[in-house]
DNA sequence: TCTGGGGTCCTAGGACCC
DNA sequence: TCTGGGGTCCTAGGACCC
């Protein structure tokens, strides 16, 4: 999407090999999408930059641009919710939609499939592929098949599995990872066939969701779509050019990433009751303490002296530190947060100081207004509006 | 020249309550 | 010498997804 996103704005970089990845000066800058063109030359995500650039030396490399994707999120979601009033949002760009009781389903689900994807494409310039079923799990797996087909459309029965989804690797079943695949290749069950007729007693050690695995292979889960709510977490991390050593070196990236996280929550609307902090070590071994907020808050102070209490609960191994970052939780809407008890004069003028910050950035950028002692290892934007 | 950033959900163990 | 059982909530870590 990132790329569709990139070449929409910018039509000169359509059909040319193309990178959406951090600054390629950095040696931690990682690849975050690949156009198909540069996908042929063995690019891919998570590759690291370098590397991309030995396959491909003349990939076009343009930087992310989270306010962009965001845009053509809310117009995709727009179209989406002008079929159906249930659609649920599962990342960026991907959504479950309810199409029961949709007016246009009386021509057949594939048809409105198409006109769904001729009116994304339309009005957002994005390419969309659509898989239709009777559950989640199912029409994610057509839609994982649909992206192969030139119509970008595949409807998925349940009597349709053994034909299209048993003769797929475990790898390709929508909720099995790496870890979860190498097991399962172990016990000699190689593919989505094999979990389907394999001894229900051979998922004992898979948890839960063992159980679950089999009965989706055969098409007997019943589970409805994702119920809808306010986010379970809002956060923002950073990796660092070069690993920080000590506790307090890290103390300005904990203060511009808490206002970051601050800035996020008065901007949707939300005051988080609940903190998380992560380290990542050298090894790449991470190291998490959360904590509660002594009161529902999206003050960036209130955030960073949370911050740096659960800092100082982590244990020493935690450095050398290659990331820090900091997720809100419990979140809850600013309008429904409850009454206080005792109404603080001091609190309130500081949530209207907030507010206005948070205004002040709308209108004239996020470097606007800067937390003092923070630093961020992100290449600052050239603002666009410099009014 | 290793390995980003934003999320969700599950699990196991412990604290605590009645 | 003996110290139950059931339930909830919280925490840290890990798997997975885009």
């Amino acid at each position: 999407m990132f790329a569709s996103c990139a070449a929409a704005e910018d039509p000169s970089l359509r059909g040319l090999p193309l990178v959406v990845a951090g600054d390629p000066g950095d040696r931690r800058s990682i690849v975050l999408t690949a156009s198909y063109e540069a996908r042929s030359f063995g690019v891919h995500t998570a590759m690291p930059v370098r590397e991309a650039l030995r396959l491909c030396p003349h990939v076009r490399i343009v930087p992310p641009d989270r306010a962009l994707y965001e845009r053509y999120s809310r117009q995709l979601f727009d179209v989406l919710r002008d079929f159906t009033p249930v659609v649920r949002p599962v990342s960026i760009d991907e959504a479950y939609l309810d199409l029961a009781g949709c007016p246009g389903l009386a021509a057949g689900p594939l048809q409105l499939a198409s006109v769904i994807r001729r009116t994304v494409a339309e009005r957002t310039g994005l390419q969309v592929s659509i898989g239709l079923a009777e559950g989640p799990w199912l029409a994610k797996m057509a839609a994982d098949l649909a992206k192969k087909r030139p119509d970008g459309v595949l409807l998925l029965l349940a009597r349709d599995i053994p034909e299209f989804v048993w003769p797929l690797g475990v790898e390709a079943f929508h909720g099995i990872g790496p870890k979860t695949a190498a097991k399962l290749r172990q016990l000699g069950i190689r593919t989505i066939g094999d979990i389907a007729h394999a001894d229900p007693a051979a998922f004992s050690g898979f948890g839960a969701y063992g159980r679950r695995m089999r009965d989706l292979a055969l098409g007997t889960d019943r589970e409805g779509l994702p119920e809808d709510g306010p986010p379970v977490s809002i956060s923002s991390e950073e990796t660092f050019a070069r690993d920080i050593l000590a506790p307090e070196a890290l103390h300005p990236h904990l203060v511009a990433i808490c206002d970051r996280v601050a800035e996020r929550l008065r901007g949707e609307g939300y005051v988080a009751g609940g903190l998380g902090l992560r380290l990542r070590n050298s090894d790449f071994r991470d190291y998490s303490r959360q904590g509660r907020l002594p009161a529902p808050s999206a003050r960036a102070e209130d955030l960073r002296s949370e911050a740096q209490a659960l800092l100082r609960r982590m244990p020493a191994t935690a450095f050398p530190c290659r990331l820090l970052g900091i997720a809100a939780h419990r979140l809850v809407r600013v309008d429904a947060r409850p009454p206080e008890l005792f109404p603080d004069d001091a609190a309130q003028r500081r949530d209207q100081l907030w507010q206005a910050v948070t205004e002040v950035r709308r209108r004239f950028g996020a470097d606007a207004v800067r937390p003092l002692g923070g630093q961020s290892a992100r290449p600052r934007k050239p603002s666009r509006d410099t009014r």
